[in-house]
DNA sequence: TATATAAAGGACAAATTCATCCTATTTAAC
DNA sequence: GTTAAATAGGATGAATTTGTCCTTTATATA
C-alpha cells in the first residue's frame, strides 16, 4: 500500500497528475485504492499476476496504438492500406506482442534489483 | 509541380495546415518550392532518389522517435534503463530501420498503381 | 467521537499541438 | 507594366494534453 506522494516521488511525476492517473487505473479495476488514514493504492495479488502493459496502456490511452494508421488515415486496414501499412504492421504487431508479454510483476523484479529505474 | 490546394486535397488535410508542413520541408531542403503563377511544390529528382521517411520525420518532429524513452524518462540509455528498455529497443530499432528503408520514390509506386491510398 | 490522513472528483490553468487568416513577396502571362 | 496566382511568414485562435487546486468523502487511530 503506497500513497500518491510516495508513488509520485518514486517516478518523478507531479503529485496531482499522478493522482489522476492512479484514479483512472483504479476506476478500471487495474489497481485498488483505500481512502483514509493508512490508505493508498495497491494491486490485488490476483490482479497483479495477470496485469500486463497492454491492459494499462489501453486503460489510459485507449486502443489507439493497436488501431491507428501510422500516417493518420481515419482507418488502418489491409483493404485500403496507406503507403507504409505493410511495413508498419510488423512493427505494430511487435509493439502489441511486447505490451502483452510485459507482465508488471516481472518488470518489478529488475526495479527491485536496481537493474532498471523508474526515474532519472 | 503541385500547389498546396491540390496536395491538401490529395491527402485530405486542411489547406493552411498542409502549407505550413510543406514550408517546413522546403526550409529543410527536402522539397523545393516556387512562388508565383504556375508555382508550387516539387521534389528535385536528385533529392527524391535519396529521400526516405526517416529524413522527413526528423525534419518535422525531430529525433524523438529515435531518442526518447518509451516510459518518458528524461533519457533513454543502456546504462540506466527503464523497465521496458530492453524490450523496447528492438522495436525502436525496427522503426528506425523501417523509416530508413522506406524510400519515398518507392512508396509512390503503389500509390500510382492505386495499391495504397493517401486518404480515406 | 474527534482528529488526522488519504483518495475521489470537479473546476480550473498552463502548455503544446493543431489549424486558420491575413499580408507580403515572387513569378508567369498577357 | 498590370494582373492573377502562388508560396512565405507572422499573428492569432481552437483543441488537446498536461498539470493544479480545492472541496468532499472515507478510514484509522487515539
Ligand atoms: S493504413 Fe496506415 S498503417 Fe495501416
Ligand atoms: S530507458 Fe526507457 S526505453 Fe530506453
Amino acid at each position: 500500500m503506497s500513497n500518491v506522494r510516495d508513488i509520485a516521488e518514486a517516478i518523478g511525476s507531479p503529485v496531482a497528475f499522478t493522482a489522476k492517473v492512479l484514479q483512472q487505473l483504479a476506476r478500471k479495476g487495474l489497481i485498488s485504492s483505500m481512502k483514509g488514514a493508512k490508505g493508498g493504492f495497491y494491486i490485488e495479488a490476483k490482479t497483479l499476476r495477470h496485469l500486463n502493459l497492454c491492459t494499462i496502456v489501453n486503460a489510459i490511452d485507449g486502443n489507439g496504438i493497436t488501431e491507428n494508421c501510422m500516417l493518420g488515415l481515419r482507418e488502418c486496414s489491409e483493404k485500403n492500406p496507406c503507403p507504409v501499412h505493410h511495413q508498419y504492421k510488423h512493427i505494430k504487431a511487435g509493439i502489441i506482442k511486447m505490451l502483452n508479454e510485459s507482465m508488471v510483476n516481472n518488470l518489478t523484479i529488475d526495479v527491485e534489483k536496481k537493474l532498471s529505474v523508474l526515474k532519472n
